[in-house]
DNA sequence: AAGTCTCA
DNA sequence: ACAT
C-alpha cells in the first residue's frame, strides 16, 4: 500500500500548471492526476454506502446534477432549503469518512495555490451525465476557507462569474485531472457548469464512462 | 434560482 | 422573467 501522503516515485512524470483566474483563485491544469487511481477506486467505494441521487432545490426544481458527499459534512438541499448535514438522509448513517487520499488532495492544492493551510470537514461528490448542467451559484460554507474543486472524467465549460449573478462569466474549459481553487476576495464569486457535452472518456474506468465527475472540498463550518 | 422558460 |  502506498503512502497516501508521499508523492509518486513518477511525480515528475506528471506535471501540472497553474493559471490564476482571480487573485485567490486559479486553475491547477492536470494538478489531480497523480491521485487519479486513488480518486476513482475511493469514490466506487463511496457511492455504494451513499449513492448518487438528485436533490431538490428549494424552489421545488430537481437538480440535474446527481449528488452525493463524504466526509463530518454533506452538502444537501430540499424543499426547507440548504444546509450541511452530519448524516445521509437516505440512511440515517454518518456520511462515509473523508478517503485520506482526498484531504491530502485538498490540502496540496491549497497550498500550490498559495492559500493557508486547508483541511475540509466535507466533499461534495457530483455526477454530469450528457447534457447535465448546473446554474450560477455562490458555494456556502465557511468562506473563512476555500473551494477546491476536481474534474474527473467528460470535460466541461467551467462558468467563472463575480460577486452578483448578472457578472460577466468566464468560459473555462476543464479536463480530466484539472482542480479549481477559490478563496479569499474570490471564495463567494457565483459559478456554475455549462451542458456537459458527449465524448469519449479520457480514462478507460466505469465511473467515467460517458460522465463527468467533480469532487468539491470545503469546511462546512 | 445549486432551475426553467421565453423573447429578441 | 419567473416560483416555492
Amino acid at each position: 500500500m502506498q503512502d497516501l501522503f508521499s508523492p509518486p516515485a513518477d511525480e515528475g512524470q506528471m506535471p501540472w500548471e497553474r493559471i490564476a483566474i482571480g487573485h485567490q483563485a486559479c486553475v491547477l491544469r492536470g494538478f489531480a492526476l497523480r491521485w487519479e487511481s486513488d480518486l476513482l477506486g475511493q469514490v466506487q467505494e463511496l457511492v455504494q454506502r451513499a449513492p448518487f441521487r438528485h436533490l431538490r432545490t428549494p424552489g421545488g426544481r430537481q437538480m440535474q446534477v446527481a449528488m452525493t458527499n463524504c466526509g463530518d459534512f454533506g452538502w444537501y438541499s430540499d424543499q426547507r432549503g440548504y444546509r450541511y448535514t452530519a448524516t445521509d438522509p437516505l440512511s440515517g448513517q454518518p456520511w462515509p469518512p473523508m478517503p485520506p487520499a482526498f484531504a491530502a488532495l485538498a490540502a496540496q492544492a491549497a497550498e500550490a495555490a498559495d492559500l493557508p493551510p486547508f483541511a475540509p470537514n466535507a466533499c461534495l461528490i457530483n455526477r454530469y451525465t450528457v447534457g447535465t448542467r448546473l446554474t450560477l451559484h455562490q458555494d456556502e460554507g465557511d468562506a473563512r476557507h476555500p473551494i477546491v474543486s476536481v474534474s474527473l472524467g467528460l470535460p466541461a465549460i467551467f462558468l467563472w462569474g463575480g460577486d452578483q449573478r448578472a457578472d460577466a462569466t468566464q468560459k473555462l474549459p476543464l479536463q480530466h485531472g484539472d482542480v479549481v481553487v477559490w478563496g479569499g476576495v474570490d471564495r463567494m464569486r457565483y459559478h456554475g457548469v455549462m451542458p456537459v457535452k458527449e465524448g469519449a472518456s479520457p480514462v478507460a474506468h466505469p465511473l467515467l464512462d460517458g460522465q463527468r465527475i467533480n469532487l468539491t472540498f470545503r469546511r462546512a463550518s
